[in-house]
DNA sequence: CTGTCCAATACTTTCTGACTATGGCCGTTT
DNA sequence: AAACGGCCATAGTCAGAAAGTATTGGACAG
């Protein structure tokens, strides 16, 4: 019967009874109300005592649950400590984990990236390297990083990418540009203003991608400003050389609005790339817990129909690999 | 981290150290020599410590294995006293487990299901019952009992049926029988001369079953003799009124023999079967351990190509339920 | 050499566990 | 009252984890 009980199941239990309600619980272990409920359930079956009240507003622990709480805490900590024990014998270290980040990606990203992964595993230290996707790429390629969070696409070989999120592209444009008045722009309205653009250099194939992007609804992007990070990229539009586009709910620079274009919905989506053959053997650990957190929480809010950057759907299953 | 290492992991580990190699663990723990040499290495790669040196004869456990196997014992025996505990303070019985089963199914598949249930769940009695399928699967519907072991096929409203094992029925005659000189009997062979049975009343659709398949290859079961226990058929065949079939491997009496008929193979297939609206929560365990440990014993030693007492393949995947 | 024993790898299959959607219950609000 | 909102439970579906099979490779022992 014991068996039936893991630390997984007292944990949740432990944190359903701190929570006062399943929902709430559920919420703050990623997970959903009624896979939480199950586990109790599950719990409850197999031990054969109740283990919660419930009543319309929540749920109480039983004086059952109460032992099984304490006692599980107890468990959780010698677990801890056992582990930090044998891993303190061999007085092992951990690798390091190098991580390559390129500015055009959400910096929230790149804070809970390491976040999990420091959650995860707490003693294994975070390299963290800036740089252009192309370069990342490379040194992914040469063994010199173990992952690196750019946006797609993004191909290399012995590469696999996880995506992470999807955002939508809006415009950015200064706050006193006529066409801010308008709720959104037609891709008529931008005619030759959308000039500034992401340094192509950086990651040529989503350069090459959004020129054709905008070809398709009749814009020809005449890249008169290229820039290295998102931060240029704004200075540009206020100094009032163009529009440029930028990722919905990029934090803006006074004097600065974004509009969404109308009839189109293009997107960017940024992944974790990683080495097949890397030796980080914490990667799959955190790959794993980033889709569950992010799981809840996905999907666009609804605006207009999606029509993404990357024009072929297979780029999306395997947006890389060679 | 920590939350990587479950209970069920550090209790492979154990066994693996005090088996000596992985194989033998295996085979303890009814497992596959690969899932667990996997689950070691899922072990040392999260930890980043070598936990098992291996060599051509075996293995043998690191210093940071021994601690984690001290460590772990201590977790485990104090998982298994928290759950009593836990079920003492509400000082709850188990209700018992109602076990209904033919005379016909074999009696170490009987002893299986005990005492894999008492081992699961050892506070939980297990009230047998003998009796006829016909009569237990009424019994099963009415929820007087919880579970039922019989032989195939059997239905009923809101049964589920999981089966176990499949035997191979052989000729039992007496040894010093003419036909006893063969290695295998054919079914011209038997003629008339099989004629001993068991009760058709005891499981009606079973007997109709076999009865229909004996007809296939030209046998005409003339039921002379009818018996309500395999140790009653045993004894007809004894006192020479004629043949009887019975599972391959039953225990036989004095101056028996069992020859294989030639050209076909009979199976006679035992179950569990199960009321899927049983209040016996344990049903669900017990039935998921049974399968783990049968999975490997399987398959029948090889013979003749198979061809089961129960003509439709879709009697295999679902026996019963109406 | 060849056979045996053990562990590791590659690939496939099964089944757990998590999700979405929905329904019922009970208070609170309009 | 009726409608709403918060909470838990159930049903049904699906992806991913875990287990299995088959095979390879290495290291003796005969």
């Amino acid at each position: 019967m014991s068996d039936l009980v893991d630390l997984k199941k007292l944990k949740n239990l432990i944190a359903v009874a701190e929570a006062g309600t399943i929902s709430v619980a559920a919420k703050r272990l990623y997970l959903s109300q009624p896979s939480l409920s199950i586990q109790i359930k599950d719990l409850e079956d197999v031990l054969q005592v109740p283990l919660l009240v419930r009543d319309h507003k929540g749920v109480r622990a039983t004086p059952a649950a109460e032992i099984l709480i304490t006692g599980g805490r107890e468990l959780l900590t010698m677990r801890d400590a056992l582990i930090e024990a044998a891993r303190a014998l061999h007085r092992v270290t951990f690798v390091p984990m190098r991580l390559g980040f390129s500015s055009f990606v959400d910096h929230a990203l790149y804070e809970m990236v390491c976040s999990i992964h420091t959650s995860l595993f707490p003693s294994c230290e975070i390299k963290p390297k800036s740089g252009d996707p192309v370069d990342l790429l490379l040194m992914l390629e040469r063994g010199e990083i173990d992952a690196a969070l750019v946006t797609l696409p993004a191909s290399g070989a012995g590469l696999k990418a996880y995506p992470f999120t999807q955002s939508r592209l809006v415009v950015c444009m200064k706050s006193n540009d006529p066409l801010a008045k308008l709720k959104e722009i037609t891709p008529a309205d931008l005619g030759s203003k959308l000039t500034i653009f992401r340094d192509p250099r950086q990651h040529p194939e989503a350069h090459d991608r959004l020129i054709e992007m905008l070809d398709v609804v009749g814009i020809t992007g005449d890249v008169a400003s290229t820039n290295k990070t998102p931060h240029d990229l704004q200075w540009m539009v206020e100094s009032g050389s163009g529009y440029a586009l930028i990722r919905e709910g990029s934090e803006l620079q006074q004097g600065l609005v974004t509009r969404p274009v109308a009839g189109v919905t293009w997107t960017v989506d940024s992944a974790l790339i990683v080495a097949k053959s890397t030796s980080q053997r914490t990667m799959p650990h955190l790959v794993r817990e980033m889709r569950k957190r992010l799981r809840l929480q996905s999907s666009l809010p609804p605006s207009k129909p999606v029509r993404s950057v990357r024009p072929r759907i297979s780029d999306r299953i395997l947006p890389l690999f060679g």
